[in-house]
DNA sequence: GTCACTACA
DNA sequence: TACACTGTAGTGACA
C-alpha cells in the first residue's frame, strides 16, 4: 500500500519555532525550529510509515490572491531574523533526509498540497496532510486525510469527513464557506463583521453555503441581517480567498516524491551540524532504529536446550570454557531468602539446562569451581542477585564481568522495565515471554516443569547473548565504558559482599526499645482517646480527620485527594488550637518507630546469622544512587533523639569492635562549586567555611559576625533548594514565607553565586537541546518531557536537569571511594569490613587494633575519590555502636 | 493495588 | 494558564 505525507512547510516552521524555547548550536546558529520539524518528522515517519513525502513552501510574499486583495496577509509581523535564517537549514535538512520539497512563486504551500492530493487522489492514493492550517479540512475525502498539529508540533489530531461532520456538522468543502462568513484575523480575510465561529456553523447548518445564506438574507433579521446585505461581496471574497487553488503546474511527479527511508550517509553529518544530539541517539540507524523500512521483529524461533544430568554432565564440563552467558533463576523478592528454580548456561552453539540438584551433587565439583573462579568473566543478568542467591545455597559465585541489567540501568536508568523481554523488545529481537507470563503472579506464581523452566531460561540466555553486543556498543558509543566496568561492575560486588556480611542487630535492646515505646504510645492513646471523647482508630487518617475536622472543628487547613489532610505540617499549624494535636504527633512519631524500625527490624533479623542483610539495589535510583531494602538501612532515624535511639543497636559483629562511620561533609555542595566553578562556592570551600554561614554572609551583604541564627537558617534552605533545582514555591513552603518573598531570597543567591545562575542555566539549556544530562562520570539520565508544552511536566524536567548532575556526581564519588576502600583493605590486610553507605556516609567494623589507621584511612580515601577544584572532606568518628559513631 | 504518611540523604 | 524543591523504602488503612 503506497502512502503519501503533504507537510506545510511553511505553518509546521513557524509554529515549531513558537512553540520551542530558542535553541542555537555552538556556532551561534538559531536552530529551535528545525528541531521542531525534524522531530515531528522522525515520528511520522516511524508511525505513519509514508512511502513517498513531499514538504510545500510558500515562495515570495506575493501570491494570485494579492491581485484581487492587496491586503491579504496584511497586518502580520515581520518574521523574526532567527527563524528566517532557519529555512534555508530546513531545506537542507530535508534534502539530506532524502525528502522532496517544492515551493512556487506566486502560490502558497496549501496551493501546491491542493494540488498534489487531488492528483493522488485521481490516481487512488492514500494521502495525509500535515498542517497548523484549519483551512486544510477542505481537501479531506475518503482517500485524504488532514492532521492538524495541537500543543505547538509534538502532536497532531487527523481528521476525515466523519470526524469533520462530528466536530463542525459540515462537509469537507463547507469549511470554506466557514471561513468566508467568519474571516480569519491571522490572513486578514475580513468576512462578515459580527459571526463568528458558532453564528457561521448556525447559517451553513441551515443553509448550506455563502452563496445560499446571501440568497435567503430575507429570512434573517437584525443585525445580523443588516451586516450580511452590507458585506455580502466581503463573504463571497473572503470564500475565494478561502479556496485552496488546486491547478497549480506542480513539477514533481509521484516517482520524485518517493521516500525510502532516511538516508543515514547524508543525514547524519546534517544533524551533526545542527548538533542534534539527542535526535542522532533516537535514530539510532545502527540498531534499526525508526527509519522507515525497519524489518518487523523476528518471529519467535524454537529453542533446543539439554538437560544436564549426572549422565552428560562431562559435555557441559568440556564446554565451559566456551560458555557465554549465565541465566540463574530464583524467585522471592529478598534475594537472601530467594530459592533458586534453576540455570541456564549458553554458548553461541547451545544451551543447557543445569538443574540446582544435579549442580549440589558431588560429582558437579567442577562446575561449581567453574562458577567460582573469579578469572572466567561471567555474561548474565542481575548477577549481584545471583550471587547472593547462589551464596545461601552454599555456593560461591565470582567473576561478574558484564550484568546486562546494570548495562541497562546504565544506558537509560529512568526505563522502568529493565527484564530481558523489555530488553529484547528494545533492541528488536525475537520476543522473550515475561516472567509472568511464565510463571504467573501473586498467588498464581507457580514453578513450572522442567521442560518450560528450561527452555524458557534458554530463551532468555539467547537474548542474553545478542544484547551483550549491542550493550557494549552503546557503551562505547555513550562513553559509558569506564563507569560500567571500572566503577558499576566491581561495585556490584562489593555490595554483594557488604550484604553477606550484614550488620549484628543488639535483638535484646531493640526489644526493651520496642517495650520502652509501647508504654509511652498507649499512655498517648488513653490520652488521645479521653480528649476526643470515643476511642478511633488514630492510625487511619479517614477517622482521625473526621474527629479533628467534624467533631472537634478544627480548620481545615489542606485537603487531599480522598479528604482532610492530617500530615505533620497540617498538625503543627493546628497545636495552638487544640491541645489533643501535640499528642497525635507524639504518637505518630512514636507508631513510626515501633513499626518500622523496632518490628520491622525484629523482624528482618535473619535466624541463621542473627543479623541484617540489607539489600542494595543498584538500577533503582534515576540519580545513580543506591536504594536499600529488606530492611532499608539508609533511613534509620537520627534526627529526633527519641528515634535516634535506634542505632544503638546496630552493633559491631565481634566481641570488642567498633563501628566507624565516615561522612562527606556538603558533598553536593561542593560538587556544585565544582561544576558550576562559581567563585564564592569556591572560596569557601577552599578556606572549609560553614557554608550556610558564608551563604548567608553574601545573600544578606553583612559580615560573619552578623549572621544570626535565622538568616542561616534561610541560608541554607536556599541552598537545599539550590541543590534540589530551586522554585520559589518550594523556598516559601520551607521557610513558611510568601513566594513573593522566597522569590527575592533566590535572586539574592543568584546576584551573590553568578556562577551558580549560569550553571543552572546552561544545564536546562543543554538538557532542551541534548535531552539528557550527564553527572562528572558521564552517567546519563534523558528528560525527555523538558521541552514538554504541560507546565508542570516541563518545570518538573528543568529541576531535575538542574538536580541529577549534582546528585549523581555526588553518588559517583561515593562509589568510587567505595571502590578504592575496598582496595585499600585488601592492600594493607585490613580485617575491618564495609558494612554499610548511606548516600554520604560509610559505615564499617573494626577491630580495635585497626581504629586508628581506618579513623585515618577512610576519610583520605573518601577524600581523594576524585580530585575537584575543591577539597572533598570526609569526618569520621566511631564508637560501640552506630549511636556513638557520630 | 493505591494512598497518605513518615523516615533518611 | 496551573500549581508547585531532588532521590528513595516501609507501614497501615482502605478499596
Amino acid at each position: 500500500m503506497e502512502k503519501l505525507i503533504l507537510i506545510d512547510g511553511n505553518s509546521i516552521i513557524y509554529r515549531a519555532f513558537f512553540s520551542m524555547p530558542p535553541l542555537t548550536n555552538s556556532s551561534g546558529l538559531h536552530t529551535n525550529a528545525v528541531y521542531g520539524f525534524t522531530n515531528m518528522l522522525l515520528r511520522l515517519i516511524q508511525e505513519e510509515r509514508p512511502t513517498h513525502m513531499l514538504v510545500a513552501f510558500d515562495a515570495g510574499k506575493v501570491t494570485f490572491r494579492h491581485e484581487g486583495y492587496q491586503e491579504y496577509k496584511g497586518g502580520r509581523d515581520k518574521t523574526p531574523s532567527e527563524l528566517s535564517e532557519q529555512f534555508p537549514l530546513m531545506r537542507e535538512l530535508l534534502e539530506s533526509f532524502g525528502i522532496a520539497w517544492f515551493e512556487l512563486a506566486g502560490y502558497e504551500a496549501d496551493d501546491i498540497i491542493g494540488t498534489l492530493t487531488k492528483r493522488a487522489e485521481e490516481a487512488g492514493q492514500e494521502v495525509l496532510v500535515v498542517t497548523g492550517d484549519k483551512d486544510m479540512l477542505q481537501v479531506v475525502s475518503d482517500r485524504v486525510k488532514v492532521a492538524l498539529t495541537r500543543k505547538g508540533v509534538s502532536e497532531v489530531e487527523p481528521y476525515d469527513p466523519q470526524q469533520i461532520e462530528e466536530k463542525y456538522g459540515l462537509k469537507p468543502l463547507q469549511i470554506i464557506d466557514l471561513k468566508g462568513l467568519m474571516g480569519d484575523t491571522s490572513d486578514n480575510i475580513p468576512g462578515v463583521p459580527g459571526i463568528g465561529e458558532k453564528t457561521a456553523l448556525k447559517l451553513l447548518h441551515q443553509f448550506g453555503s455563502v452563496e445560499e445564506v446571501l440568497a435567503h438574507t430575507d429570512e434573517l433579521k437584525g443585525k445580523m441581517k443588516e451586516n450580511l446585505v452590507n458585506h455580502a461581496d466581503d463573504a463571497r471574497m473572503s470564500k475565494q480567498l478561502a479556496t485552496i487553488f488546486r491547478e497549480v503546474p506542480v513539477e514533481r511527479s509521484w516517482e520524485e516524491m518517493k521516500f525510502d527511508g532516511i538516508q543515514e550517509e547524508s543525514a547524519v553529518p546534517m544533524l551533526r551540524k545542527l548538533e542534534f544530539k539527542s535526535l542522532l541517539e533516537r535514530m539510532s540507524f545502527a540498531g534499526g532504529g525508526n527509519a522507515a523500512g525497519e524489518a518487523a521483529p523476528a518471529e519467535q524461533v524454537e529453542i533446543e536446550v539439554t538437560m544436564v544430568t549426572q549422565d552428560n554432565l562431562s559435555e557441559l564440563i568440556a564446554d565451559l570454557s566456551n560458555i557465554e552467558g549465565i541465566i540463574v533463576e530464583s524467585y522471592g523478592d529478598n534475594p537472601h531468602q530467594a530459592t533458586m528454580m534453576g540455570m541456564a548456561l549458553s554458548t553461541a552453539s547451545r544451551h543447557y539446562y543445569l538443574p540446582f540438584d544435579v549442580l549440589q551433587e558431588e560429582y558437579a565439583a567442577e562446575a561449581r569451581a567453574w562458577l567460582a573462579d573469579e578469572h572466567v568473566p561471567k555474561r548474565g543478568y542481575d548477577l549481584h542477585r545471583v550471587d547472593l542467591v547462589l551464596f545461601w545455597q552454599g555456593i560461591a559465585f565470582a567473576g561478574a564481568e558484564h550484568d546486562v541489567q546494570l548495562a541497562a540501568y546504565l544506558l537509560d536508568p529512568t526505563e522502568s522495565d529493565q527484564t530481558l523481554s523489555g530488553l529484547a523488545a528494545k533492541y528488536h529481537l525475537s520476543p522473550v515471554p515475561g516472567d509472568d507470563e511464565v510463571y504467573g503472579k501473586g498467588a498464581k506464581f507457580k514453578v513450572p516443569e522442567p521442560e518450560e523452566l528450561s527452555r524458557h531460561l534458554a530463551r532468555k540466555a539467547d537474548a542474553l547473548l545478542r544484547i551483550l553486543p549491542l550493550q557494549r556498543q552503546d557503551l562505547a558509543k555513550y562513553e559509558m565504558e569506564r563507569l560500567f566496568y571500572d566503577l558499576e561492575m566491581p561495585l556490584s560486588r562489593i555490595l554483594a559482599d557488604m550484604e553477606k556480611q550484614g550488620v549484628a542487630v543488639n535483638k535484646e535492646a531493640l526489644k526493651e526499645l520496642g517495650v520502652e515505646f509501647e508504654a509511652q504510645i498507649s499512655k498517648l492513646v488513653t490520652r488521645i482517646y479521653e480528649i476526643a471523647g470515643q476511642e478511633f482508630n488514630i492510625n487511619s487518617t479517614k477517622q482521625l480527620g473526621e474527629i479533628l475536622f467534624d467533631k472537634l472543628g478544627l480548620p481545615v487547613i489542606k485537603k487531599t485527594k480522598t479528604g482532610y489532610s492530617t500530615d505533620a505540617e497540617v498538625l503543627e499549624k493546628l497545636a495552638p488550637y487544640h491541645e489533643i494535636v501535640q499528642f497525635i504527633l507524639e504518637y505518630r512519631q512514636l507508631a513510626k518507630l515501633q513499626s518500622t524500625y523496632v518490628e520491622g527490624l525484629l523482624k528482618e533479623i535473619s535466624p541463621k546469622t542473627g543479623k541484617v542483610h540489607t539489600y542494595f539495589r543498584q538500577t533503582i535510583a534515576a540519580t545513580g544512587r543506591l536504594s536499600s531494602q529488606y530492611p532499608n538501612l539508609q533511613n534509620i532515624p537520627i534526627r529526633l533523639e527519641e528515634g535516634r535511639k535506634i542505632r544503638k543497636v546496630f552493633v559491631p559483629s565481634e566481641e570488642g569492635w567498633f563501628i566507624l562511620a565516615a561522612d562527606y561533609s556538603q558533598i553536593e555542595l561542593r560538587v556544585l562549586a565544582h561544576i558550576s566553578g562559581d567563585p564564592g562556592l569556591q572560596e569557601a570551600f577552599l578556606h572549609d567555611m560553614d557554608i550556610h554561614t558564608k551563604t548567608a554572609m553574601d545573600v544578606f551583604g553583612v559580615g560573619p559576625d552578623q549572621v544570626d541564627a535565622n538568616m542561616r537558617r534561610s541560608a541554607k534552605a536556599v541552598n537545599f533548594g539550590i541543590v534540589y533545582g530551586i522554585s520559589d514555591y518550594g523556598l516559601s513552603q520551607n521557610l513558611n514565607i510568601t513566594r513573593k518573598e522566597a522569590a527575592r531570597f533566590i535572586d539574592q543567591y543568584f546576584d551573590a553565586f553568578q556562577g551558580v545562575r549560569r550553571y543552572m542555566d546552561d544545564i536546562v539549556k543543554e538538557a532542551k537541546r541534548d535531552g539528557y544530562v550527564k553527572t562528572l562520570l558521564e552517567r546519563r539520565r534523558y528528560l525527555p518531557e523538558i521541552n514538554a508544552s504541560n507546565f508542570n511536566l516541563r518545570s518538573f524536567a528543568e529541576r531535575t536537569a538542574m538536580n541529577t548532575p549534582i546528585q549523581g556526581s555526588a553518588a559517583d564519588i561515593i562509589k568510587l571511594a567505595m571502590v578504592r576502600m575496598d582496595e585499600e583493605l585488601y592492600k594493607h590486610g585490613l580485617k575491618s569490613r564495609m558494612l554499610l553507605q548511606v548516600h554520604d556516609e560509610l559505615v564499617f567494623e573494626v577491630p580495635p587494633e585497626e581504629l586508628e589507621i581506618m579513623s585515618k584511612l577512610v576519610p583520605e580515601t573518601m577524600g581523594k575519590a576524585l580530585e575537584l577544584s575543591v577539597p572533598l572532606k570526609a569526618e569520621v568518628s566511631s564508637g560501640l555502636n552506630w549511636y556513638e559513631a557520630k
